[in-house]
DNA sequence: AAAATAAATGAGAATAATTCTCATTTATTT
DNA sequence: AAATAAATGAGAATTATTCTCATTTATTTT
């Protein structure tokens, strides 16, 4: 069912690497978005620092995987979705976990409607859209 | 009924000085989220670099301005809402222009029953929420 | 399958963004 | 108005990211 880094670089046509392969693989082992620093050290040795940025530009141009800013202005990466689907993101503010979520259906089918609304209203094509909620997790709501 | 950006700092209670009283003052006049950049610019000569990056910290630490990372990875600024009330922003990915928007109060309601959801499936405590919506603006869309 | 070509890597230098230091200035308190 | 506390400015220091280029690895051609 899940495809394979190697799979994945074949699918969006671009030559498969070692480096490609580790860092593609290093970012699906990992549930929930994985920052820059954390991958540089899972990595370490094993890619150049200089190679793991280029690389994760180079994913992200064909949209292997997403970047996004953390409220603590780390940025983090994680595996694009593939076909229709998609998910957003729970933010813990304090110890700064992030987990990923899925809405209802219902709610998503709203969403859509309210986004039409806008895209009339601003005269935007709308492509995508993202929705972050913000809190506590258990661990430190005490 | 627009507060001044010294009566924020009031409010807030944090002392009135010159580049924070323009910094807001900046921030204000811009309809949309501004950049550093930008913010520099404008702000040339009155207020050192240091100064800005500085007084950008102390003000979005006590949640007078609000920051966040545009999806080109451009840093923003914009004051933050009070009472109550919050937006949500629209962004070009093309010319990178950032609009702010309001949803529908039902949409908002919706959104909030969704939340809640959220907050016992994953036992999180959520204090907000942002929605970005991302796409092409009526000069990139052809 | 080997040779030729094209693309990607690694190491470190270069640049850009942000924070830090500390002497001086400005704001607040007494 | 004097004393104290806080913030500023200038530039140095640090951190994050990109760039350069010789070498290695992958892909294409024969």
């Amino acid at each position: 069912m899940k495809k394979s880094a190697t799979e994945i670089l074949i699918e969006k046509n671009i030559s498969i690497t070692s480096p490609r392969v580790l860092i593609i693989e290093e970012i699906l082992n990992n549930k929930n978005p994985i920052s820059i620093e954390k991958l540089q050290k899972q990595l370490e040795g094993r890619v150049a620092l200089s190679t793991l940025y280029r690389a994760l530009n180079d994913l992200k141009s064909v949209e292997i995987i997403k970047e996004f800013t953390t409220t603590d202005s780390i940025t983090v990466f994680e595996v694009a979705d593939h076909d229709g689907s998609h998910h957003h993101h729970l933010f813990c503010t304090r110890c700064g976990d992030i987990i990923d979520i899925n809405l209802s259906k219902k709610f998503e089918k709203n969403l859509d409607t309210e986004v039409v609304k806008i895209e009339k209203a601003f005269n935007f094509e709308i492509k995508d859209h993202t929705l972050e909620l913000l809190g506590l997790c258990s661990k430190c709501v005490d």
